[in-house]
DNA sequence: AGGCAGAACTGATAAAAATCATAATGAGAA
DNA sequence: TTCTCATTATGATTTTTATCAGTTCTGCCT
C-alpha cells in the first residue's frame, strides 16, 4: 500500500457526484489537508468485518467490492464501489465495528479520512449530514429491493440483472459492450446468492442463447433488451 | 381512520428511545403542536408503495409491516415497526415515492408530522440528523446481514431466526412465552421468504419438536435455547 | 517451454423447496 | 345457528438448485 499524489478535494472531479458535492471552503480544505490518499493492488483489504472503524476511505480511482461472510463461511458481495464512493461511514456513525470487508477488485487510489476530522465536518456542514442521509436511504432501498428478489426470483433472473447492475455500476469497456470490470466466477455467484456452478452454468446457457459473450473473465452484453428481459424487471 | 388524544411529545414515553431522544425545547413543541395523532384498525393501510410522502408517521403504539410487492404480486415484508418507531421518512428524505407499503397488524396509534414541519426540525437540530443517520445506519447493516441470510442459509434456520426475531421485536404477552403479535402463515412465509405451505410444514415440525407450541395464530416459544441452536447463529 | 494450481466447465445425482391438489378447520356474516 | 370463505394443514409430485465428481482450460512461475 503505497501514497500517492496527494489530490486536493477542491480539484477532484469525482466529489460532484459524491456527498461532499455541497462541501465547500474551509470545511473541504480541512478534509482535504487531513487526509491521506494511498494505492491498493488488486485483491487487497482496506478494511476487515470485525475491524475497528477509525475514518472513512474515499474512493479516487477504483474497484471494490463489500462483502459479509456467512455462517459457513461464505462469501455475500453486498455491495460494490465505484470512483467517488465513500465506505465505511456507517460503522463509524454507529461506533461499532466493520460488519463488512473491502476488498479491492483492481488497482486503486483510495483516500482516507480520519475519523476526528470527518465527524468534525458532519457536525459543522449541515450539507453533509444531509447527503449522508440521502446516500444512507438510497443504499437502504437498494437493500431491501435486493432482498425482495432474492427471495422471489429465480436464479436466471437474479444473474441477468446482476450483469445489468454490474453495467450500470461500472459501464462498458471503451468502444465495446464488454462490461469494465472482472470478476471470477464465484465472485459472481457471491453477488446474486447462488452456488459457483449454478452460476456458471446459466452464463454459458445466456451465451448460447447470444445475449451475452463470454471471453475468459470479460461479458459482454450482445442484446440488452434480451437481458432485460430475462431479468423480468417489472418495478 | 378516527383521530385519537392529541399526545404531546414532551410526554410521550416513547420519545426516550426514539430518533427524537435529543430532542427538546421549541424544535420539539413545534413537532408536537403540528401533528395529527390517529388511530388505525388491523389491516388499515397507512401508506402505499407508490405514494407520495407528505410527512413522517410516528408510531405511539402499535405493529406494522412494511412490505414491498415483488414482480409477480407476492408480498415480501421488509421490516416490522413498533411502539417509538418512526415511518416514511425514507421516502421524504430523497424526495421520492414509498417504496413500501405500510400495513398496521393490530390497532395502532400512529401521529403525523407533516414534512415541512420534520424537515425544519431537520435543520435546525443537528442531533436529529445525528440519530436519522445512527437509524439508517442500523437499518442498513440489518438489511444487508438478512440479504446474507436470504442468500445462505435454508428455510429451516430463517425461519427459527424470524421466530427468534419476532420475540425480540415484540417480546411475550403478560405471563407467557406467547410472542406478542398474530400474524397468518402466509406473513410468516413472506417475512422468512418462502412458500406458505413451507412455512406451515416448518411451524409443525418444530412444533412436534416441542421447541415451539402452537394454538392458532398465537405462537409460544418453548425451548429459546434449542430455537437458537436451530436457527444456527453463529455470526 | 513445461509444469502446476486455481479457475472454469460439464455431467450425474441428491437435496431442498415450490407447486399442485385436496381435505380439515375456523372465523365472521347473514 | 348455519353457511361461506379464507386460512391452515397434509400428501404427492415437480421443479429448481446445490452438491459431488471429474475434466479441461488458463495464467503464472521458475
Amino acid at each position: 500500500m503505497k501514497t500517492f499524489e496527494h489530490v486536493d478535494c477542491s480539484r477532484c472531479d469525482k466529489r460532484q457526484s459524491s456527498i461532499f458535492c455541497n462541501t465547500h471552503g474551509e470545511p473541504l480544505e480541512d478534509l482535504s489537508d487531513s487526509k491521506t490518499c494511498s494505492v491498493y493492488k488488486k485483491g487487497q483489504v482496506i478494511f476487515h468485518e470485525g475491524g475497528h472503524p477509525f475514518g472513512v476511505y474515499c474512493v479516487n480511482k477504483g474497484k471494490i467490492k463489500l462483502s459479509i461472510i456467512g455462517d459457513e463461511g461464505k462469501e455475500q458481495i453486498v455491495r460494490l464501489a465505484r470512483d467517488g464512493d465513500v465506505l465505511g461511514y456507517r460503522s463509524m456513525l454507529v461506533n461499532e465495528r466493520y460488519n463488512a470487508t473491502a476488498t479491492v477488485l483492481e488497482d486503486s487510489q483510495v483516500c482516507f479520512i480520519p475519523r476526528e476530522i470527518f465527524m468534525k465536518t458532519l457536525r459543522s456542514d449541515s450539507s453533509l449530514s444531509f447527503e449522508m442521509m440521502k446516500l444512507l436511504s438510497n443504499q437502504l432501498r437498494e437493500a431491501e429491493v435486493k432482498l425482495t428478489h432474492l427471495a422471489q426470483k429465480p436464479v436466471r433472473e437474479r444473474l441477468a440483472e446482476t450483469l445489468l447492475f454490474l453495467k450500470e455500476t461500472y459501464g462498458y469497456e471503451p468502444d465495446s459492450t464488454q462490461i469494465a470490470v472482472q470478476l471470477t466466477r464465484e465472485e459472481i455467484a457471491n453477488l446474486v446468492g447462488t452456488a459457483t456452478e449454478t452460476a456458471i452454468r446459466l452464463l454459458s446457457e445466456l451465451n448460447k442463447e447470444g445475449v451475452i459473450e463470454l471471453s475468459g473473465k470479460k461479458i459482454s452484453i450482445k442484446d440488452v433488451r434480451e437481458l432485460s428481459r430475462v431479468a423480468n424487471l417489472n418495478d
